[in-house]
RNA sequence: UGGGGCGUGGUCCAACCGGUAGGACACCUCACUGUUAAUGAGGAUGGUGAAGGUUCGAAUCCUUCCGCCCCAGCCA
């Protein structure tokens, strides 16, 4: 059995977060602020001061009495019906094409219902072909669907209701008239916020909703009614960083968030597209490992087995560099953790890098793979996730230009840059925020910083044969001020090289042995980086912290939800 | 670990030099057939992070503690 060691103190729920504040559901106020810290949080827009009216109760008692029945038919299923929609959607999606409007899922679940009717092997219900995704609804244009979601937001005007429902696809606004749907409406007059519903109704295009489409809702089912007496927490109008963290599970409801993961889950595809399409085989590192891979930043302790201890990754560098003299071209791609006290809208305890790592390449190679990577994550997000990036507002205009080859210098130019602009590094120093965000300040596009003094980089960095005080290494640094997003060069493949690196910087040579291995049969010259997904993320959504980025963000003080 | 900032109803904020803790939103009721965080009218809840101290009187001043945010270091 395995304990976690390392703990940080967990927060109290009723922690406050007075002067970061953020709309639930908005974007984060930050490209175009300052330009040394483009992520400066602002307030949120005045403008977006009421929540709509929701949870109201329903209008007599007949209908409320309809309604927990409703609720009460599902409850018991309730949760598994939840995960058969979200599995229904995909294959229905699909299948739907070209058969759409033929039969309408609500009446056959109705039907199949009022029937008796067997559900076919493998579903709880019969639910007929048209159900769709809000995203596909652009082409069922005219026709009869069925939604399944949530209820995102209830606006009502007389004997109009207008409905905004969600799917985690995207948001859809509904209509339903008294007079025309008068079951519906009295199914849906008084709903409260969240509540699970499918819904049936005409896709049809209309200037007036969001997204160009609404639904006529004609009838509506309630999966789970949300109890007005302890209503969904998260409103739409400003919260509070930690209020919104502590509900991270909820937030992640809300379009901007939902936004955010696809994006994440874009990146990562295209990520692995690009590697895999560069001959590069994915071969994941270990999470527990013996020792330190680099030795000075602090690790989380755990327990393994017994007495013996062990300590979470914090690199998969060593270890692909492994599988590079076995297989030639590899990378790994998996959660890395850092224990360290790092307070800042960049770093996490637990985040996720992609580590390539070449046999027989060297710096250029790097390089070179690094800006075609990032080129192709970045092109393929701005390709493929134009819907979420309208959702958050990014300026695409400032992704459009990302385009290999990226601008690169020499730390002796990038010093030289510092010191025209004011800034007083001198040379030797590393760089922190500041340098990086005016060095990445003068370019459209991220800007690679190449050979730095070897005494301020790790210890498998290979000298410059020209240069022997410099390191064969280089980072990206990503514009508006995101940070270091890539780190890597060329490693040290000479054994006595090596051997007396680690004695320099005071590491034991034991737990090394393995990796010294590597220069004993058969070393060769070989290079890598690791690519930071979160860094990568949130520069690309231009989110001002990178904890939006990550579903369950870890960090220090904060393990809960 | 340093430096800075901050803890007030469920949420987000006010409260001048120490003088009866208030508003908006959320919630409830009503009106409204094209709303866009709908709007308008009405209603009921409910709070100064904790412990000391100064004072006739403390959200406000002092001390300690707790918690959070930002920045730096380290890094992706």
């Amino acid at each position: 059995m395995l304990r976690h060691r390392a703990r940080a103190p967990r927060r109290g729920p009723r922690g406050r977060a007075p002067r970061e504040m953020l709309r639930a559901d908005a974007r984060a106020p930050g490209h175009h602020a300052h330009p040394r810290q483009p992520w400066r949080k602002g307030r949120a827009p005045p403008a977006l001061r009421r929540l709509a009216r929701l949870g109201r109760r329903g209008e007599a008692a007949g209908l409320r009495a309809r309604a927990a029945a409703a609720a009460g038919a599902g409850t018991q299923g309730a949760e598994r019906a939840g995960s058969h929609a979200a599995r229904g959607t995909a294959c229905n999606g699909a299948a739907s094409d070209g058969s759409a409007g033929t039969n309408t899922a609500g009446s056959a679940v109705r039907a199949s219902r009022k029937n008796g009717r067997q559900a076919p092997p493998g579903h709880l219900q019969d639910r007929g072909m048209s159900v769709i995704t809000i995203e596909q609804a652009g082409s069922y244009d005219g026709q009869e669907v069925t939604l399944q979601g949530w209820l995102y937001n209830l606006r009502e005007s007389g004997k109009l209701l207008f409905p905004i429902f969600r799917d985690g696809t995207g948001i859809m606004q509904g209509v339903c008239a008294q007079k025309e749907q008068p079951e519906a409406f009295a199914a849906l007059r008084g709903l409260t916020q969240e509540s699970s519903v499918i819904v049936t109704g005409k896709i049809r295009a209309e200037k007036r909703a969001p997204g160009g489409y609404e639904i006529g809702v004609t009838k509506l089912e309630v999966v789970q009614r949300v109890s007005e007496s302890d209503p969904y927490p998260i409103q739409l109008k400003e919260h509070g960083v930690d209020f919104l963290l502590d509900r991270r599970h909820l937030w992640i409801r809300t379009p901007r968030q939902a936004a955010i993961l696809r994006i994440r889950a874009e990146a990562v595809r295209a990520a692995r597209q690009f590697m895999d399409g560069q001959g590069y085989t994915l071969t994941d590192a270990p999470i527990f490992t013996p020792a330190a891979c680099e030795g000075t930043t602090s690790l989380f302790e755990v327990q393994y087995i017994d007495e013996e201890k062990a300590y979470l990754t914090q690199s998969g560098q060593l270890y692909v560099e492994a599988t590079a003299m076995a297989l030639g071209k590899v990378y790994t791609f998996g959660p890395t953790f850092r224990a360290e006290k790092s307070k800042t809208r960049r770093h996490l305890t637990e985040f996720w890098m992609l580590e390539p790592e070449a046999a027989f390449a060297d710096l250029g190679d790097m390089m070179e793979l690094g800006e075609g990577l990032v080129s192709h994550v970045v092109q393929s997000v701005l390709k493929n996730r134009v819907r979420e990036l309208e959702t958050l507002k990014r300026d695409t205009a400032k992704l459009a230009s990302v385009q290999a080859p990226f601008p690169r210098i020499s730390y002796d130019e990038a010093i030289e840059i510092l010191q025209k602009s004011g800034n007083p590094a001198k040379y030797g120093d590393d760089f922190g925020g500041d340098e990086e965000t005016i060095l990445s300040s003068q370019y459209d596009r991220p800007v690679i910083v190449h050979r730095y003094p070897a005494a301020i980089k790790a210890f498998y960095m290979q000298p410059d044969p020209l240069r022997p005080d410099l390191a064969l290494g280089f980072d990206m640094l990503a514009p508006e001020g995101y940070g270091e997003i890539i780190g890597g060069g060329q490693r040290i493949h000479d054994y006595d090289l090596l051997v007396r690196r680690l004695k320099e910087h005071n590491l034991p040579e034991e737990p090394f042995q393995w990796y010294l291995d590597l220069r004993r049969y058969g070393s060769v010259p070989h290079a890598g980086f690791g690519l930071g997904l979160e860094r990568t993320v949130a520069w690309i959504c231009g989110t001002e912290h990178i904890r939006e980025v990550i579903p369950f963000p870890r960090m220090i003080y904060r393990v809960y939800p």
